[in-house]
DNA sequence: TTGTTCGGTACTTGTAAACG
DNA sequence: CGTTTACAAGTACCGAACAA
């Protein structure tokens, strides 16, 4: 029950006794000479200065060399704005705790604080009111205990529109405990996800300034339990004495909904590709920028993340990934994190208006594209003379052929996300659901493996994002309508000189996802048993009757002279199919 | 032994800078 | 001036290494 807490390790010692770090110093013996009385921590200034330089010296860089170096007016993460803020109380204590050695610390809070005989609720719940309320003991993301989650969902066979609300890391999912559930989900609904925006957006700095001081915690109640070890033995410590003592975070794989802890130091003789200090730093780095931005008001992309510290990060997914484990831990959403992309869905509309939360119309033409504006600066959409249908393309070439003047049609709009969806696009066409519920939503992709994939993410939702808060409810499940373009139907479409090899990572994929999603669609199984049969595939541009690349393409994409073009069949395609379908 | 994580690679389109 | 390359922000799969 109280065996101590197995940490893996392949650490080299510091050349300096641990007790001695500069960070530990900086942590407990200037503490000893100058404890800070509680009202002193008030100005954000002040807690900066009392110990988060000096973590982010020490603790957020690697290399030892580079403690000395690297500049603490370079890098801040935890540095408090000028703009007055007063933090909880209970991180008050925090700091006041973690500026003072703990006479001797039970070995049962250290690491697993939770009791073990809690069930799955009550540990959810226990989370998340452990930095919600302040009444923590330990944070959810030091323990290894795992969460009974259900089993990823099936994003090919079940819309996530439909699927009930869970959030992995406080929301138990005992089948029958119904009672214990809405008891967490009301919880939720008072104090955890806020009823203002003031509410979430003290959720989230409470949230982030719990991972930070957390680091703080742990580290203390390590070097407490060393110095224990040596007042006991009288002798210095051994390296196994080290590799006894860690920290450990678990943040949630936004894909899979588990627990994925990050300990360190690592194990002994273990040589991971990214030593355990590493991703710490990356995780304590990226946390400390979000607290940061939140406190300031303002908002950071993840690119901006990922180009203040390149070395530490090595590549964007890097980033992208803490980014959203972090935000999928904290159960909400990227826009409370002010954490924002960069848009990249485009529409073009004769009939919508969007006005943004600035009171500014967002600019809309039937000829050219818009960028798909953030969600939440969208105010309100409006379509004064109706919407009748939504056309989502997989390339934004289509928005300019003319399709949104034929008289044919009614009052629409194109919407592309240029390939995958982004976050943007996807909430933009949930919203058009949503607001317009008689409205056709029609879908137009390549007939490759590719283009299957990407209408199946505008359907049943992104796998790599199947468990993060923003992705739920935007898939549009059965208000999709496929209209192409089909394998099957290439010889009513097009010509087979204008079909281009499958190939080898395609037929590859293809042949995976016939194979490994059993419940896909049998008409998207059809297709890629087509596409597999003949090797070939094709792509929109199949329907201009030419191959891609060429002149007639261009013109025919580019929308110039769309009127008087006789081979004009991409429009004839959009047009039969879409008053074939109202 | 099994499951997870990480790094590599590929895909979508558009833009900007570098280069011949 | 036209072409190439890198980058942007999403998405995906695969295999090796690692953890439980």
């Amino acid at each position: 029950m109280s065996s101590p807490p197995h940490f893996p390790i392949s650490f080299t010692p510091p050349h300096t006794p641990f007790s001695s770090h500069p960070l530990l110093t900086s942590l407990i013996g200037e503490k000893r000479k100058r404890t800070p009385p509680a009202d002193s921590v008030d100005s954000g200034d002040e807690r900066g200065d009392d110990g988060s330089n000096e973590l982010n010296d020490d603790g957020f860089v690697s290399e030892p060399s580079q403690v000395s170096s690297a500049s603490s007016d370079e890098i801040q993460p935890v540095s408090l704005p000028e703009r007055s803020y007063s933090p909880p109380a209970w991180l008050l204590e925090d700091l006041k705790l973690a500026s003072r050695l703990p006479s001797s610390p039970s070995p049962s809070s250290s690491m697993e604080n939770v009791p073990s005989q809690a069930t799955a609720e009550e540990e959810c719940l226990y989370q998340k009111e452990s930095w919600v309320s302040g009444t923590h003991e330990d944070y959810p993301w030091e323990k290894t205990v795992p969460v009974v989650h259900e089993p990823p969902p099936s994003p090919l066979s079940t819309p996530r529109s439909i699927l009930p609300p869970h959030n992995p890391s406080y929301l138990g999912s005992h089948a029958g405990d119904e009672e214990s559930r809405q008891d967490v989900e009301d919880s939720m609904d008072e104090d955890f996800q806020g009823d203002t925006e003031d509410d979430t957006e003290y959720v989230v700095r409470t949230f982030l300034e719990s991972v930070l001081t957390s680091f703080l915690r742990q580290l203390k109640r390590s070097v407490a339990q060393l110095e224990k070890i040596r007042a006991e033995r009288c002798k210095k410590l051994s390296a196994s004495d080290l590799f006894s003592v860690g920290i450990k975070f678990a943040l949630i794989n936004r894909e899979n909904g588990k627990h994925q802890t990050i300990t360190f130091p690592d194990k002994p003789g273990k040589q991971p590709v990214q030593p355990a200090l590493v991703r710490m730093s990356r995780v304590l780095y990226i946390a400390s920028v979000m607290y940061q931005t939140v406190l300031e008001g303002g908002l950071v992309t993840k690119r901006d993340i990922f180009y203040r510290n390149v070395l530490l990060f090595g590549k964007q997914r890097v980033v992208d990934k803490i980014v959203d484990d972090l935000i999928c831990t904290a159960g909400l959403k990227r826009q409370d994190f002010r954490v924002c992309a960069t848009s990249k869905g485009l529409i073009a509309s004769n009939a919508l208006v969007i006005v943004l939360n600035t009171g500014e119309e967002l600019p809309l033409f039937a000829t050219s594209s818009t960028l798909i504006p953030q969600e939440e600066r969208i105010a309100s959409i409006e379509a004064p003379d109706g919407l009748e249908w939504v056309l989502l393309v997989e390339k934004d070439s289509l928005t300019g052929a003319g399709i949104l003047h034929d008289k044919r049609l009614g009052p629409g709009a194109i919407i592309t996300g240029k390939g995958y969806p982004d976050l943007s696009t996807l909430q933009l066409l949930r919203r058009l659901a949503d607001t317009f519920p008689e409205t056709h939503i029609y879908a137009l992709v390549d007939a490759d493996p590719h283009g299957i994939d990407i209408l199946s993410v505008y359907t049943f939702g992104s796998r790599a994002n199947a468990f993060s808060e923003d992705h739920i409810g935007l898939p549009l499940g059965d208000r999709l309508e496929w209209i192409g373009v089909k394998a099957t139907e290439w010889s009513k479409v097009g010509r087979y000189e204008d079909l281009l090899p499958l190939g080898e990572r395609e037929i590859a994929f293809a042949t995976k996802m016939c194979t490994a999603r059993p419940d896909m669609p049998q008409e998207w199984r059809r297709e890629l048993a087509h596409m597999l049969h003949v090797h070939r595939k094709a792509e929109i541009q199949i329907l201009c009757g030419t191959a891609p690349n060429t002149d007639e393409l261009e013109r025919c994409l580019s929308g110039s002279k769309i009127e008087e073009s006789p081979s004009n069949r991409l429009v004839e395609y959009i047009v039969e199919r879409i008053a074939g379908h109202s």
